[in-house]
DNA sequence: TATCTGACGATAG
DNA sequence: CCTATCGCCAGAT
């Protein structure tokens, strides 16, 4: 476990319930602001993380997961339009 | 040390 | 809205 990957997690498994983060803001928060494509690499594997709450800037759910993604975060009342979700920052 | 890969981001056409 | 590019990064080879 690297120290990037454990600063990762952290910040992923603070998440609650409705709150959507992007790669970027993550990559930002674990202290390495253009490192967004890392923080994609580290979700894709690992397990026991609420991964559904991590979208792409443009609010673009995971490719290939966009169903069980948009499942999830409607469940916790995150509203999907147009399979992604609203960013309006 | 050099390359390659990919759940990224911004920009241009 | 969509594709093509380019820059960027941690990890694995």
């Amino acid at each position: 476990m690297t120290e990037f990957q454990r600063r990762v997690h952290g910040i992923i498994r603070g998440s609650r319930r409705g709150e959507v983060l992007t790669y970027g803001e993550i990559a930002e928060e674990a202290g390495r602001s253009r490192a967004a494509r890392a923080v994609g690499n580290v979700l894709a594997v690992s397990k026991g993380l609420p991964w559904w709450r991590v979208v792409a800037s443009d609010g673009r759910l995971v490719p290939g997961k966009e169903a069980q993604q948009a499942r999830r975060l409607r469940a916790e009342g995150v509203p999907i339009h147009g399979g992604k979700v609203r960013m309006t920052a």
